[in-house]
DNA sequence: ACACTTTAGATGACGTGTCAACCAAATCTG
DNA sequence: CAGATTTGGTTGACACGTCATCTAAAGTGT
């Protein structure tokens, strides 16, 4: 059992507040959007993940891989949207286990009403207070950290 | 009702990037906690918040207001922790609507135990991939985000 | 003292997310 | 082809978070 290696005071400081930071920005964003579209996070997400495809339609599976979300996750929100009718399940012919999902007009109508505001309350909350360079900076560091946990993910 | 501005290359990569990190780095954080000491991160947040003061006891709205958490998602966790005997509810003598969150031995046992590994993972997950220079850059990104973030809290 | 408002906190309903168990169709293997 | 395994997906239990509602104690004003 070695000596913890504590945070020095910088990087107390810095993970403070990075941490801090990204909860506050994803409760104001949830909270945007659901005030203003009565979409969560998720709900966008899932219809992102849709229109993203000329298909409008996802296996599960694949909606899954996309959103890198567990197919429980996929399934119980999946669940959830049906019932708003954001979203339907239909049945795949070729394969009798798996289940498409489709787009409806209703979730084509709800992202397309919500994603002006949304993008508009990105750009306030956080886009318009970084100057290109730290974007640029933030975009090196996220993928930098994403190629060491995406390649653990793999392992 | 204007055009929507919406983002260009470099900001959509920037941003998916840095959401995606988020949201990986938050799951792992969790579940290396989760596996390693039995612990949420709420539940660590909460245990930090108590082991901060001299005391090791905070009245609800004073430990809602460290973690600038609403007081009924307090409530609720304390509620589920108190059933686990990591901390524990005591009736304030001087204000009788008010209610102390302790502490326990069981509580401080935990988060002794489970700092250490907890730190080395966000060193393993996050700070490891950073030079000085990113850590100091994220952490002046960070604040200035904040300081928007905050101020529009008061308002 | 009495009514009025504010404050501290608890609670219930509901959406969300994870884990483990499960089911049935598909595929592989002897 | 029969039996085992793998794959695609669902389900139930439970932790978590938010919102709206509620209770009771404190504080305020007359």
């Amino acid at each position: 059992m070695n000596e913890t290696r504590w945070l020095d005071d910088e990087e107390q400081r810095a993970w403070r507040s990075f941490v801090r930071m990204t909860e506050k920005l994803n409760a104001r964003l949830h909270r945007q959007l659901q005030t203003d579209s009565e979409l969560s996070l998720s709900d966008f997400a899932v219809l992102v993940g849709l229109t993203d495809v000329p298909t409008e339609s996802l296996r599960v599976s694949e909606l899954a891989a996309a959103l890198e979300w567990e197919k429980s996750r996929v399934s119980h929100q999946i669940t959830r949207m049906e019932r708003r009718g954001l979203v339907e399940r239909v049945d795949c012919p070729n394969d009798g286990r798996s289940a498409f999902v489709n787009l409806t007009a209703c979730g084509r109508k709800a992202i397309e009403a919500a994603a002006p505001q949304h993008v508009e309350t990105v750009r306030t909350l956080f886009l318009d207070h970084l100057t290109r360079a730290q974007l640029k900076a933030l975009g090196t560091i996220a993928d930098q950290v994403l190629e060491y946990l995406d390649s653990a993910d793999a392992s």
